[in-house]
RNA sequence: CGGGGCGUAGCUCAGCCUGGUAGAGCGCCAGCUUUGGGAGCUGGAAGUCGGAGGUUCGAAUCCUCUCGCCCCGACCA
């Protein structure tokens, strides 16, 4: 498979959640005009505030419909990834058997981040914090032979981390969404193939999120294995610090052309060749990157992939016939994604003093229409023509069709982000013309509402 | 889990020190006037003051217990 990069947001637009418009009068979007107390940091700010998501309890969010299209979105470009990569998607239970987490010796190790649950027979059971020990069962229940591997097993699904400080809004959530994907291989050559591809994935991911995201070599951690990568964003208000080359800023995955099938480690060296180190492990006294090029930045953990070696599928006594019929121990990787961090750390990344800036390829809906004079005919024929035309032309389109006040529209289409706004009033339509802002640049220009609509189908 | 702070209307908060029976702005509802960057006027609805117990003639206010939430730190997709 062959992936050049521009291919990318025809599958966002095809999101079966994502089809369609709304009309904001009866759209559920509860806007905040103030800033709530409990939230400090400008993403749960504008998440709250944009009406995408409300508090249930300290760490556990509902999602409005605002913010579920956004999650939708980024799932969307998680799976096309993961699929353009060979991982196949399925779906694990969220709630898990205790003796599997005791044969691989985890269920004590754990600690109390893991939810305890008894069920009604007196069963030991769990709320998932991650996957290991599920997949590992579902492999070597159903995968017998050499033939059958490699297999990368990846499933988006919600996880309980029982947080002793749960912050930051979505960003570090007890209750969070995480792809996750297992990849079971015959040796450590195969391995180290499939860790290649995932890599190269999360930097794609990443990139058509419109993200700068850079790889960091990490520690493996509780998890086990002997490499592992994380994958920062880079974000002014991010919690950790970071350095890292100034060529990171100039690079851009989406142009270059790589084959999935190409053998990846020259790749991998590239991309892993440019200095990049967390806070803990730069240091400045022996630091290979000249000062005028070192980068130091804030950054937001979004990724992190593993090489796992054999520590699950030995503790689980995993095996299958090898070609000359001995049993092989399989490899594995696991490789994990924040898909409801990712909302949290786009718009840390994204936003300005009025709202949230969407990348086209995330946002809610493509484009945001305001009827200025909601009772005056003209206008609203005018609006309802065009936001006819613009869901035909597949389009995504929020209609302010509210009887609010000319500032407070400008406020709150401000506020949730979209792409584009085009703004039909009275003095334009005299003129035969309406307004088109671009978001993210304030620009605003006067044209008729074909050309909108041309405008908005090319930045697409 | 250590340290700190906060729970009063949908949101932001005042009132608590010094006890006397519930307030403001915004939002919401109705009407009128407005209308190109969070409009104006008039009228209206809305709170068991987080919960329980205690002190008192009387508790949002004082005391005890409890629950919840937030921030800093240690820890994490």
């Amino acid at each position: 498979m062959r992936w050049t990069g521009d291919d990318a947001f025809s599958t966002v637009a095809a999101c079966p959640v994502n089809r369609g418009f709304m009309r904001l009068s009866t759209y559920f979007l509860p806007l905040l005009r103030e800033n709530p107390a409990e939230a400090q940091i400008v993403s749960h700010r504008l998440m709250l505030r944009a009406g995408m998501i409300r508090q249930s309890s300290a760490g556990i969010y509902s999602w409005l419909p605002l913010g579920l299209r956004v999650l939708r979105n980024i799932e969307t470009i998680v799976r096309a990834e993961q699929d353009a990569a060979g991982a196949q998607e399925l779906l694990m239970p969220t709630v898990q058997p205790a003796e599997l987490w005791r044969e691989s010796g985890r269920y004590d190790d754990y600690g109390e981040e893991m939810l305890r649950i008894r069920d009604r027979h007196e069963r030991d059971m769990l709320y998932g914090p991650t996957n290991e020990e599920l997949i590992t069962d579902i492999f070597r229940q159903n995968i017998k032979s050499y033939r059958d591997l490699p297999k990368n097993l990846y499933h988006i699904q919600w996880k309980f981390r029982d947080e002793v400080r749960p912050r930051f809004g979505v960003m570090r959530g007890r209750e969070f969404l995480m792809k996750d994907a297992y990849s079971f291989d015959l040796d450590l050559a195969a391995a180290r193939k499939t860790y290649n591809k995932m890599f190269l994935a999360y930097l794609r991911t990443f990139a058509r999120m419109g993200l700068k995201t850079v790889p960091m070599r990490a520690h493996t951690g509780p998890i086990g294995g002997d490499l592992s990568h994380e994958f920062i964003v880079l974000a002014d208000t991010g919690e950790s610090q970071v350095y890292c080359d100034k060529a990171w800023l100039e690079s851009d995955v989406l142009s270059t052309e790589v084959d999935y099938d190409d053998d990846l480690e020259p790749f991998f060296r590239q991309w892993t060749s440019l200095y990049a180190a967390t806070d803990e492990k730069h240091d400045a006294a022996n630091c290979p990157v000249p000062p005028d090029r070192l980068l130091s930045a804030r950054g937001i953990e979004v990724g992190q992939v593993f090489f796992l070696g054999n520590k699950y599928t030995k503790a689980m006594n995993v095996s299958v016939a090898g070609p000359n019929g001995e049993p092989v121990v399989p490899e594995m990787g696991c490789y994990g994604i924040g898909v409801s961090r990712l909302v949290g750390a786009i718009i840390e990344a994204s936003h300005d003093d009025a709202g949230i800036v969407w990348p086209a390829s995330v946002a809610p809906f493509g484009a945001g229409l305001i009827n200025l004079r909601a009772g005056d005919a003209a206008c609203t024929e005018a609006c309802e023509a065009l936001y006819t035309t613009l869901n035909k032309a597949g389009v995504d389109t929020l209609y302010d069709d509210r009887a609010e006040s000319a500032g407070a529209k400008f406020a709150a289409m401000d506020l949730i982000g979209l792409p584009w706004q085009i703004v039909v009033g009275p003095r334009g339509l005299q003129k035969g013309v309406v307004e088109v802002k671009d978001r993210k640049t304030g620009q605003r220009e006067e044209m008729t509402a074909e050309a909108a609509l041309n405008r908005i189908k090319a930045a697409r």
